[in-house]
DNA sequence: TTTAAGTCGAACAGTGTTGTTCAGGTTTTC
DNA sequence: GAAAACCTGAACAACACTGTTCGACTTAAA
């Protein structure tokens, strides 16, 4: 591999994922155009719209992964899920549209895979706090973590529609996920 | 307006709604096929596609109004919120790829439009609850409405991938949403 | 029963996309 | 500096969809 080729495929994924994230079905050719590449060079790395897809994508959740890695999810389980919301906002705000487009163009198998990794933190995270009594087990943990992205990206479009203050997501996300995943008081 | 005409329209709505609510990049054709009416018929009733979806829309809308407004959103509010998830739930799950269609298809003016009628009820039902005291005010009214939202869609998400049983539904959202809304106990 | 309204399929042009091929030019790399 | 790897734009076929036109047929309505 020439070190030309491996720039171009940096610069391919970048320019993929900024144009994914702000139009879910950006073309080929917006994508090669972005990257300043013809769009001959861009097939030749990558055989079909999906696998460019899917690669841009899975570079986007390795990041993601890393990025939680250096997360602390031990000690008060309720404070590790504030540290989590922090975590995970942004970057799921920024790369919502990304996953449409997964979504779009992957075969459900390929997508759960690559959610996997993240998707498995926040299940750890919540059975852990479940078996501490610190959250609800009167409710599914797979409801649970679906209110938890439910949440994020809730907090995400409401962030883009201009609702919602930038400062104020992170705080919100997890005051609203606080007060619905504690325990029911027994009347 | 001859009385075929007229049966023929509302074969293609009956059809767009089917078609769309199964698949929001649905093609007219398709949409003519199910509706066992030819796409030269389809484009005498409605001149763009977009026309097509914004009439679907409105008539999906329109009929989930006059269901709510069958409702009693009085009494306690949080009781009145479960019922407005009861009633909700179902047309929502059912539609939700509509709401995706419309979302391409639509300058976002009409989108938001059409949104309005139900839209305001749950406003509504939410500020009464907020000035009884029985929901939280620590957050603003437009982030609970995007909660109630964001929660019921999960709920349609949960039960398409078969994790939430459909006798489950409306009391898990219900539950959930009535702990995320309660105002906070001062510690 | 006549007439106007409505329908039908086939066919057409236009557009946008995907994925491929070609012939010639540019960079690495050794 | 020579060879291999790589890039390029232009052009092509294939496909799917939209919206329109045509001429012939069927149906409702008075």
């Amino acid at each position: 591999m020439r070190a030309d080729a491996l720039r171009n495929i940096d610069a391919i994924l970048e320019a993929g994922h900024r144009c994914l994230a702000a139009d879910p079905d950006a073309s080929v050719g917006d994508i090669a155009k972005a990257a300043g590449v013809g769009r001959v060079t861009l097939y030749g790395h990558f055989a079909n719209r999906a696998e460019l897809v899917e690669a841009v994508v899975q570079r986007a959740l390795a990041r993601f992964d890393a990025a939680l890695a250096s997360v602390d999810f031990g000690g008060d389980p309720r404070q590790a899920l504030v540290r989590l919301v922090e975590a995970s906002w942004r970057p799921t705000a920024e790369s919502a549209n990304l996953l449409v487009a997964a979504e779009r163009a992957l075969p459900p198998e390929k997508l759960l895979a690559t959610h996997e990794g993240p998707a498995k933190r926040v299940v750890e995270l919540l059975e852990r706090g479940r078996e501490a009594g610190a959250f609800r087990t009167d409710l599914p943990t797979s409801w649970l973590v679906a209110m938890f992205h439910a949440t994020v990206h809730a907090a995400a479009n409401e962030l883009a529609a201009g609702n919602l203050d930038p400062d104020a997501a992170a705080p919100t996300i997890a005051t609203t996920l606080l007060a619905a995943f504690t325990p029911p008081t027994p009347t």
